[in-house]
RNA sequence: GUGGAUAUAGUUCAGUUGGCUAGAACGCCAGAUUGUGGCUCUGGAGGUCGUCGGUUCGAGUCCGAUUAUCCACCCCA
C-alpha cells in the first residue's frame, strides 16, 4: 500500500503552489499600503499561549489542537504505558496568539510608539474532521495592529481586507460583510447574564448543545443553526442594544468610516466569534457560492485583552485571519483557472543520439545565458520533441543533428513565426556568453535580433 | 466524537434484472509526414473493477466485513 499524505493534510500541488505564492504577493502589496509588514513566528508555541490566549473552554483549544509528544512520553505511549506530563508543545491553531506573544515578547510596542502594524501567512492546524472548506493543515494570511483602539484601525483594517479579497480575485457581489460589537469588560459581562438568562427561561426549546454552552458562553448559542434554536434566539436580547457609552460609539464611528468609504456591511447581532479574546468590533466575511457549510473566508475583530492575558501590558490590538484554502474555493466557484506554470525559452532537440553530448552542452550555455532550457531526457523522437517543445510554450527550438555538427552550426526555429535560420555555433555561443544573466527576456533578445533580425 | 454517501484505465466517468474477451472521452505512444510542433485521420499501450470473505454454474453488478475518500453535524478562516 502507498503511503498517503495523513489526512486533511493536502499537498498544493505546482499550479497551486505558485498561487499560493502569488496570493501571499499580492497580501504583502495591499497590505503594504497600509503599513502591514511581514512577520515570521514560530508554527509551534507552549500550549499555555493557546489556553490562555484564546480560551480553555473553546473548542479550538479544548479539541482541535495538535499536540506535540517528548520522546521519552512517544516511548511510554508506544510501550502502552499512559503518560504523566502533559504535552507543551501545540501546533498553532491560529496565528493571533503567536504575534501577540512576540510583539510582547520584544516589546514591539514600547511606551509612546506608533502602533505595529502587522501581517504574517502560513500553515495552521487543528484537529478536526476534514470536509469541504476544512483541512487539518491549511494555510491563513493574517494581520494585527496592536498599540492603539482607535476605530479608524478597525476601520482601515476591514477596508484593507476587502480590498484584498477583491484582488485577490474574488467577485465582490459574492461577499458579504458581516459586522458586530461584542463589547468590553464593562458591558460585556452583564448582557451575557441576560442571555444566561433567557436561554434558561427558554430552555424547552434549546437543543443540548447550547444548554450546555449556557453556562460557559451563552452568547455562543446565537451561532447555532438549529432551526428551534435560531427562532428563539431572534427575539434574545441584542449586544448592540446594552453596549457601554464608549463601545457604543466606537461601534457607531466603525460604521461611519465604513459607511463613508462606500464598503457594504450588514449589521448582524448574532455574529459572536468563538475565541474569547475578542472584544468590541468582529467581523466575518461570507461568500455566497462553492463554500458549502464553510462560508466564511475571513474573520476577526479586536482584542484589547489579549495582550495582558499572555503576560504583557495592556496593548489594545485588532486583527483578521483569512483562509486560502477557502478563497480558492471561492475563486473555483467564480471559474478562476489554476493553469500549470510551464515556461520553456529554448527547447534544444537532438536528431538522433549521438549528438547528445554536445547538445547537453549548449543547453548548459543556455541556461548559464539566463534563459529557461529543456531538452530530451528520454530518447524521443525528433517529432515527439518538436510536440514537448510546444507544449512546454518554448519560443525557440534548437536543432541539433549531424548535419549540423559536422557544419560546426545549430539550426533555430522560432515557434511563433515558424522561421528557420543556421547558426553558427562559435557565433551562438559567443551571444549566449555576452547574456550574462541579465534575465531570459533580454538574452531572448539578443537570440532574436542576432539570427532572426 | 456522530451521521450519510462513494470507491471501475493516467484523469473524468459509463457499465441494463448477475451472463461471452470490462467500455467512452480526454491524456499518453506510434504512424500518415524516410530530420520539425499546434489541426486532422489511423493504429497502439494502459485495468488484481479499493481490499478480504460470502451467495451463485457464473459477481464490476448481490450480501458481509474492512480500508480509504468525500459530504454533513459540531466548530472555525
Amino acid at each position: 500500500m502507498a503511503l498517503r499524505a495523513p489526512d486533511g493534510a493536502d499537498d498544493l500541488l505546482p499550479a497551486q503552489a505558485r498561487h499560493w505564492q502569488e496570493f501571499q504577493q499580492t497580501a504583502r502589496e495591499v497590505f503594504g499600503r497600509y503599513g502591514y509588514i511581514l512577520i515570521e513566528t514560530p508554527v509551534f508555541e507552549q500550549t499555555e499561549l493557546f489556553v490562555r490566549g484564546i480560551g480553555e473552554a473553546t473548542d479550538v483549544v479544548s479539541k482541535e489542537m495538535f499536540h506535540a509528544l517528548s520522546s521519552e512520553n512517544l516511548k511510554r505511549l508506544i510501550a502502552g504505558e499512559s503518560i504523566k506530563s502533559k504535552s507543551h508543545l501545540s501546533l498553532r491553531p491560529e496565528g493571533t496568539a503567536g504575534v501577540v506573544r512576540a510583539v510582547v515578547e520584544h516589546n514591539l510596542v514600547p511606551q509612546g510608539s506608533l502602533p505595529v502594524k502587522l501581517m504574517y501567512a502560513g500553515p495552521m492546524f487543528r484537529a478536526e474532521r476534514p470536509q469541504k472548506g476544512r483541512k487539518r493543515q491549511f494555510n491563513q494570511v493574517g494581520a494585527e495592529c496592536l498599540g492603539a483602539d482607535s476605530p479608524t484601525l478597525d476601520a482601515e483594517i476591514i477596508i484593507m481586507l476587502m480590498r484584498f479579497f477583491e484582488e485577490a480575485g474574488i467577485p465582490v457581489p459574492a461577499m458579504r460583510l458581516l459586522l458586530n460589537s461584542m463589547g468590553c469588560d464593562d458591558c460585556r459581562p452583564a448582557y451575557r447574564e441576560k442571555v444566561r438568562a433567557y436561554i434558561a427561561a427558554n430552555s424547552s426549546e434549546m437543543c443540548d448543545d447550547c444548554l450546555r454552552r449556557a453556562e460557559a458562553n451563552p452568547l455562543r448559542a446565537f451561532d447555532c443553526k438549529n432551526e428551534s434554536c435560531r427562532a428563539v434566539m431572534e427575539s434574545a436580547p441584542r449586544i448592540v442594544d446594552h453596549l457601554c457609552d464608549s463601545c457604543r460609539s466606537h461601534y457607531t464611528e466603525v460604521k461611519s468610516h465604513l459607511s463613508q468609504t462606500g464598503i457594504d456591511f450588514v449589521e448582524d447581532t448574532r455574529l459572536v466569534r468563538g475565541l474569547d479574546y475578542y472584544t468590541r468590533t468582529v467581523f466575518e466575511v461570507q461568500v455566497t457560492e462553492g463554500l458549502g457549510s464553510q462560508n466564511a473566508i475571513g474573520g476577526g475583530g479586536r482584542y484589547d485583552k489579549l495582550a495582558e492575558e499572555v503576560g504583557g501590558k495592556p496593548t489594545p490590538g485588532i486583527g483578521f485571519a483569512l483562509g486560502y484554502e477557502r478563497c480558492v474555493l471561492a475563486l473555483e466557484a467564480a471559474g478562476t483557472a489554476f493553469p500549470e506554470a510551464t515556461s520553456c525559452d529554448v527547447y534544444l532537440a537532438c536528431v538522433d543520439g549521438s549528438v547528445r553530448a554536445q547538445a547537453f552542452d549548449l543547453l548548459q550555455s543556455c541556461r548559464d545565458a539566463g534563459l529557461a532550457g529543456e531538452m530530451d531526457h528520454q530518447m524521443r523522437s525528433l517529432k515527439s520533441q518538436f510536440k514537448v517543445a510546444d507544449k512546454l510554450d518554448s519560443s525557440i527550438v534548437m536543432v541539433l543533428g549531424p548535419d549540423e555538427l559536422a557544419a560546426n552550426v545549430v539550426t533555430l526555429r522560432d515557434m511563433k513565426s515558424h522561421e528557420e535560420r543556421t547558426a553558427n555555433l562559435d557565433e551562438l555561443r559567443e551571444v549566449l556568453a555576452g547574456s550574462d544573466r541579465q534575465g531570459a527576456e533580454q538574452a531572448l533578445a539578443r537570440l532574436r535580433g542576432r539570427f532572426f533580425g
